[in-house]
DNA sequence: CGACGGGTTGACGGTTGTCAAACCTTGTGG
DNA sequence: CCACAAGGTTTGACAACCGTCAACCCGTCG
C-alpha cells in the first residue's frame, strides 16, 4: 500500500475533508506540509497567529490554556486523524490555546492561504468546517456545564470515558487509554488538583474500575465508570 | 427614520451580516420573519431541530441547557442585535441549548432554508458564520478556564463585568446592567447557588461596589469589580 | 389579606484544596 | 552495574470554601 494511499485513508475520516470526492483529497494533499514533532515540543502557542491548521497521522497532543498564573488547563487532547488550530480556517486570527506534543508526532499541516484557496474551490470544506465548530462549541458547552454541576469523581469519570472512546485500545481485562496520562493532566482536564485525582483514582483501583500506573489508565469496567459519571447521589 | 431603517442598522451590526452591501442587507431583510415573543415564553428548546437563527431587536433572551437533574446552567444571554440559534446554518441539526425570553422580545428570524439560499449568494456571509463560531468557541473555552481556575467571587466578578459590557447602561453612580437578574440567574451563570452569589452581593454592596435590587444589579465600582475578578490572593 | 417570588442570613458539614513527607519507577552517567 | 537524580504517585493531616437546609424578611399582585 502506498503511503499516499495511508494518508487518503486518513484524512476521508478527518470532518474538515469528509464527502470530498478522491481527485479534491489528491489536491488537498498536494498542498500539504508533512512535519514531524518531537515529544513535549510545542506545534503551536496561544496567542501566536494561526497560521497552520494541523492534522495528526501519528502521536497526539494536548490542547490547553494558561491562565495568569501559570496554572494549566486542558481543553483537548487530539490523536491520529484528528484536526487542531481549525482557526487558521479564519483570516488574521491568532491560536486560542498551545499545542503540545504528548508523544511523538507525524502530522500534515496547511497555512492559512492554502485553505483560503481550498475553501474557494471546494465549497463542501466550508459547510464542513462550520459543522465542526458546531460541533465544537457543543462540546465545550457540555463541558462548562458539567464542570459547573457535577462534582470531582463524577467529571474524571466522564474525562476517561471521553478518552477511552477516542483514544482507547482493547486490552485483555479492560480499554487502555494509550496516550501519557499523568494525574497532572487528569486534575487538567477535571478542574481539580493533582492529590484529588490520585485519591480517587486509587479508590477506583480497590473497587476494579480501573487498573492505572506511571501515565497509562486502563479502565476495566466501563459500566461502573458510567454508573459513577451518571450517579445522582 | 423608516423602520426598515432602523432594522438595516441594526442587522449591520450583527456579526453574520457584517461588510455586506446594502443591497444585500435589503435582501437578507426581505427574507426574514418578524416575530414577538412574550416574557418567560420559550423560543426553543434544546433539542428541538434547529429550523431558525434569530437575531433580535429588543428585549433579552438566556440561552442555557438542563442538566438530567433539572438543574439550569446559563450558558450565555443575547440582547439587541445579538444572534443566537446558528446552529440553523447548518442542515439537520439541533439547538444545543433552550432559549427563554427574560422580557418580552422582539426580533427576527431566518429558516434554515433561506438560510442556506443566502449562504449562497453571498459567501461573505459564511465566513462570517465561521468567524462567529469560532468566536463562540473561544468564549466558551474562557468561561470554562475560569470555572475551572478561579473560585466564586472572581467568576461572579467576571459575569457582573461581561454583562456589564453586553447589556449595560449608564446611570449616576454606576453602570446598570439592564436585565432582569435574579441571584439564581447569577448562580447558574457562575456554576453556584443562589445562596454563595447572595452572600457575595451583599458583601460588595458593604464595599461599595455594586448596588443590587430585586432582579436588577448596578455596578459602581467597575475598576474595584476588575480587581476582585484578577486577584490571586 | 394571603400567596408568591425574590432575597437575606445563620448554622452545619462535606467535598475538596493545600501542604508536607515519603515512595516508586525510570533513565542516566560514572 | 550501581548510584543518583528527576519526575510521577501516594497518603496523611488540616482547613477553607462553599453547598445544604431552615427560617425569615420584604414587596407585589390578585
Amino acid at each position: 500500500m502506498e503511503p499516499t494511499d495511508v494518508i487518503m485513508r486518513g484524512l476521508a475520516q478527518v470532518p474538515l475533508f469528509a464527502g470530498l470526492p478522491a481527485a479534491a483529497l489528491q489536491d488537498v494533499i498536494q498542498h500539504a506540509i508533512s512535519c514531524r514533532t518531537e515529544k513535549d515540543s510545542f506545534i503551536f502557542h496561544q496567542g501566536d497567529p494561526a497560521e497552520y491548521l494541523h492534522v495528526l497521522a501519528e502521536g497526539s497532543v494536548k490542547l490547553f490554556q494558561v491562565t495568569e498564573e501559570g496554572q494549566q488547563v486542558i481543553v483537548r487532547v487530539a490523536g491520529a486523524w484528528q484536526m487542531f488550530g481549525g482557526v487558521a480556517l479564519l483570516d488574521e486570527d491568532t491560536y486560542p490555546v498551545s499545542a503540545q506534543a504528548a508523544e511523538a508526532c507525524q502530522g500534515l499541516h496547511w497555512s492559512s492561504a492554502v485553505l483560503r484557496d481550498l475553501l474557494q474551490r471546494y465549497p463542501l470544506i466550508s459547510t464542513n468546517a462550520m459543522r465542526w465548530m458546531a460541533e465544537h462549541v457543543r462540546e465545550t458547552q457540555d463541558m462548562f456545564r458539567h464542570l459547573a454541576t457535577e462534582r470531582v469523581e463524577q467529571r474524571l469519570a466522564r474525562i476517561l470515558l471521553r478518552l477511552m472512546r477516542q483514544l482507547g485500545t482493547p486490552r485483555e481485562g479492560g480499554v487502555l487509554i494509550d496516550f501519557p496520562l499523568t494525574r497532572q493532566d487528569l486534575a487538567e482536564m477535571g478542574g481539580t488538583t493533582l492529590f484529588t485525582a490520585s485519591r480517587i483514582l486509587s479508590q477506583w483501583e480497590k473497587n476494579g474500575v480501573v487498573k492505572s500506573g506511571r501515565e497509562r489508565v486502563t479502565v476495566s469496567d466501563p459500566v461502573g465508570l458510567a454508573g459513577i459519571a451518571e450517579d445522582s447521589a
